[in-house]
DNA sequence: TTATCATATGAGCAGATGTTCATATGTTAA
DNA sequence: TTAACATATGAACATCTGCTCATATGATAA
């Protein structure tokens, strides 16, 4: 029998209607998947530097790396899992790809967790 | 000499000074690097789960387990997380650990993902 | 005290992640 | 076309992360 925990939990004390009930108010599984996803993206300094960058400015990837003292091939993978989740687009200039913000959902998103941190 | 790139870039079509203007209005390398600390928290769909639960009700540890059917010491660590960025308090009643919101940007923060997915 | 419940924690392991290096793709100019 | 620049990408590797398992710590009741 899988989950033996749960199962001896239930007999000493755990509160069963409570934990149903909450578990009905719990969003899909899903969501908050996605949701962990999306936070992961934000999860990595090059990631957030690169973003603050795109706060200040539409950007090539050339730029941007000598902005953060990296290398071309690391801005450019970051770059990428930073398109996948829609956080920034791109659109070619000539030889150049310019990056910018795709929304301004960034913005709150990192202002609020500015916000927790000065505390 | 280190950092190649950088200095090739230079030599045919970095723009110098825009890079240099733009490193001039980035926040703090410690800012950054903290704040990625945080999102990083956010990044676990356990942890995102936990915060979930404390949006519904402050819980203990055996019933927060149960909800997510997980192993109380799984759990446990990932409360540890939450507990050293902030995010979570806790309270001993009894012999029961009760771990609750400890403040209002985790809803904020999340709600602004929310958004952010739902495109 | 001792027994039991509730939680915390350290070690170990498997899987995920970010960088580097080499190279491929794409664009422009000659 | 070819050469040079700009970006993207795959593989490899080292580090980080989250879970499990075993066990320690803490609290209560008998």
């Amino acid at each position: 029998m899988a989950l033996n925990d749960v199962e001896i939990c239930e007999i000493h004390e755990v509160h069963a209607d409570k934990v149903k009930m909450v578990k009905n108010k719990l969003p899909e599984e899903d969501e908050m998947y996605d949701l962990a996803e999306l936070f992961k993206v934000f999860g990595d300094s090059t990631r957030i530097k690169i973003l603050f960058v795109l706060f200040e400015t539409d950007i090539c990837v050339c730029d941007l790396a000598a902005c953060l003292n990296m290398t071309q091939s690391a801005i450019s993978h970051q770059l990428k899992v930073l398109k996948v989740s829609k956080l920034v687009k791109s659109r070619r200039e000539g030889k150049s790809v310019i990056y910018s913000l795709a929304d301004d959902h960034v913005r709150t998103i990192i202002g609020q967790g500015r916000e927790h941190i000065e505390e």
